[in-house]
DNA sequence: CTCATTTAGTTGCAGATGCAACTAAATAAA
DNA sequence: TTTATTTAGTTGCATCTGCAACTAAATGAG
C-alpha cells in the first residue's frame, strides 16, 4: 500500500519534528540553567507521584513514560543515585522491582516545574489560541492511535 | 511573564512529542530493517543535493538540518568514510570547507527515499486529511517562528 | 515434578550527543 | 605591522542511547 506523501504531509513532517526538536532544546536548556535535572527525570518522577505512594514496576514505568526498558534501567539508577528513587523488592514477582519516589524526588519535582512549565508556557502554549492546542491534540491523537497510542 | 501553561497547552504538548517519537522509531526502524542508513544522513544527503553540485559549507549545512556544529563534524566523517560525500579545500575561506555529495551519496538518497516516503506515508499522511497536514503546519508555524525559524 | 519458554530487569559494547577546550584562519583594532 | 577578537571546524571527555547477550524468576507443557 502506501502511496507517496503529498506536498503537505511531507511539510506538516518536517513542521512537527522542527516543532519538538525547537521546543525540547528550549525546554532541557532552562533546566540547566536553573541547575535541574534533565526533562526525562521529571517524566518518570511525574509519573511515580501521580500513582500515590504505591509504587510502580519497571515496565509499568516504561510503558507510560515510552522509554526502553534498558535505558529505563540505567536512567533509574541515575536516579536513585541521587535519592530521588528507590528501587524496593517485589514481593509478588521476585523477578520485578517497584519504584517509588522520595521526598528528594517529590520536591525535586516540584522545582523543577516552574521552569519547566514557563519554558511550555513561553515558547508553545503563548503562542497558540486555547483552540489551536485542543485542534493540535485531536490532529495528533489520529496519529497516535497506532498500537503505540 | 508567562504564566502557567492551560491544560490544553500541556495536553498538546505531550502529544506533540510523543508524535514526534513514535514517528521517528517507525521511520529509523523502516530504515534499519531495510538495510539502510539513519534518517541523519538523509537529511544532510538531501540538502547537499537541493543545492546542486556546487557545495555547501559546514555552517550552512549546519543551519538548515539543525544540527550543532560538532555533531555535523563527526556525522561528515561518516559520511565521508562511506563515500557519500567529499570535503574540499574551500577557496575563499581557508579555515572552511565544501561538502559535495558524491554519486554514491545520490544513489543512497534515492534507495532511501521509497523506504523513508512509506514510512511518512503510512505512519502519519494516511492517516491525515489534505486540510489537517495544512493546519498541522499553520499551528506548528506559530512555534516554529522564534528566532530558530 | 521436570524441562522448555516467556518475562523482568541488568550489563557490555558500539555508536551518538553535548560540552568545553582546542587549532587555525579571518577580521578588526591599535 | 602587530595584536586582539571573532569565526569555522575538530577533538577529548563524559554521558546517553540502542542492541544484543545475559541472569533469574515465572509460567506452561509433558
Amino acid at each position: 500500500m502506501s502511496r507517496k506523501p503529498s506536498r503537505q504531509t511531507r511539510q506538516a513532517w518536517i513542521d512537527l519534528h522542527r516543532a519538538h526538536r525547537l521546543l525540547l532544546e528550549r525546554a532541557e536548556s532552562a533546566l540547566k540553567q536553573a541547575g535541574l535535572p534533565p526533562l526525562d527525570w521529571y517524566d518518570v518522577l511525574l509519573e511515580l507521584r501521580r500513582d500515590g505512594g504505591s509504587g510502580l514496576r519497571q515496565y509499568q514505568l516504561g510503558e507510560r513514560v515510552l522509554l526502553s526498558k534498558h535505558n529505563l534501567s540505567r536512567l533509574i539508577d541515575r536516579l536513585e543515585q541521587n535519592d530521588l528513587v528507590r528501587r524496593e523488592a517485589c514481593a509478588e514477582d521476585g523477578r520485578g522491582n517497584l519504584i517509588r519516589i522520595t521526598g528528594a524526588g517529590e520536591r525535586t519535582l516540584e522545582r523543577m516545574w516552574p521552569v519547566y512549565g514557563d519554558a511550555i508556557e513561553s515558547t508553545f502554549g503563548a503562542r497558540l489560541t486555547r483552540g489551536e492546542a485542543v485542534e493540535l491534540s485531536r490532529v495528533l491523537a489520529k496519529v497516535l492511535d497506532q498500537d503505540g497510542g
